[in-house]
DNA sequence: TCCCGTCTGTAACGCCGATCACACAACGGC
DNA sequence: GCCGTTGTGTGATCGGCGTTACAGACGGGA
């Protein structure tokens, strides 16, 4: 009767309750005491924290397979950061005491969730650490590479064959200035004039809530050269 | 025979092997293919980076009773810190795959890590968060009552009642201003202005690899009133 | 189709902090 | 005690980014 599951999303796919909740719906807000784990089915939420002068700071995007709201749940304080559905998506949730049970009971899912959150930590660290050593262009550029890599391999299929694109495959972004400043801590105008850099070059094209890359490569040569 | 532990500086401290490491001396360096996971005795061991300006950045110091290097024990990627001993210090090391044996057979130390991973996922987010929200002012106050909370319960004893200690009892950091700067980020020198300005608001007073907080509900005041 | 709200693009200005530069103090070795 | 080394304190300069301000572009809804 106790089933296996090698990892925390798939527990959650099979023992939570799933909700749908609609774009801009509000799961939990930062300083929150609920405790609930969840788990992305379909869609994607935002996970942010608020700074006192009321800017939105963007800690990560949750997809499909990937878990949030753990840390409330392994150690019982509050929210520490909000989240909220970005579109149209499927969540599954879980109580913490059933979740902490589950854990207890099936250790690969705790140490599954143990290499997630070395990922977690990993990532906070390296950003801490390019916070205060890297201009606002070279952020935006590892950034936009970043997404770029993401987007294309399971991305929106490239395009019809843009005719710019013969040699370096174009990809799309479809990311606002706004959110793109959020995610490096930067101002929107700062981030604007540092994509006006990678325009003039070439490497990048730019549109409403759209962000077309030409050429991963050419992006970053343009983050070196800007260092 | 199997033990149990309720964490894993317990399992380390009674199944690891124990290490002396004399103060300056290097446990592992960022960017190191090693894998063992350590636990701190005693002493004190830091953890830093190391930025393309080759400046240091601390990112925690770890005492007594903390583990450190699981990032890699549990990913087994490489070391995104590295690690040298501030003094004289002993501590505790395990292979990567007996830690993760022991973790897969106790799970309950495996949920105590989750929680310690949650603690420190939650600091390097605010720590985000405070980058760039705050004035350098502001944070050197922020890590000046968290040191100073930290070394009055079990630090230093209060040397024999300085007769400025009359109301508020004082707390001596045993600390450079070079560390108290890579520490929140910021330049030496621009640290060194700060904490003038806690020295002229009478909260602190300074010295070599000493400071000394005239109470930290001062010091919190002068943090409040320069924001 | 028109209009308004949202998003993008850019310029001007001011401030914070990094950098450079230097004086002084404290400690350690000889 | 003398001097080299390391740490502290502070002024001057300068660049980057946040802020403010505004103009134009795109898209959706009435």
């Amino acid at each position: 009767m106790t089933a296996e599951y090698a990892s925390v999303s798939e527990l959650l796919a099979a023992r939570g309750t799933k909700v749908q909740v609609r774009s801009g719906e509000i799961l939990f807000r930062e300083g929150d005491a609920s405790t609930s784990v969840y788990s992305c089915l379909f869609g994607r939420i935002k996970i942010f924290v608020t700074t006192p002068a009321a800017r939105d700071l963007l800690l990560g995007v949750k997809t499909p397979g990937q878990v949030f709201g753990e840390l409330s749940a392994l150690d019982g304080r509050p929210r520490s950061a909000g989240a909220t559905a970005m579109e149209l998506s499927v969540v599954a949730c879980m109580s913490s005491d059933q979740f902490l049970d589950s854990l207890r009971s099936a250790p690969v899912v705790a140490v599954e969730l143990l290499r997630a959150m070395s990922e977690h930590l990993r990532r906070s660290n390296a950003r801490i650490g390019a916070r205060d050593s890297e201009s606002t262009t070279v952020r935006v550029g590892h950034l936009l590479v970043e997404l770029g890599e993401k987007f294309q391999r399971h991305g929106a299929s490239t395009p019809p064959m843009s005719s710019v694109s013969l040699i370096a495959p174009s990809v799309d972004l479809p990311i606002s200035q706004e959110e793109l400043a959020s995610w490096i801590g930067a101002s929107r105008e700062a981030t604007a004039r540092s994509l006006a850099i990678f325009r003039r070059a070439g490497a990048v094209s730019t549109g409403r809530q759209r962000i077309t890359l030409h050429g991963l490569d050419r992006v970053l040569a343009v983050t070196m050269q800007a260092s």
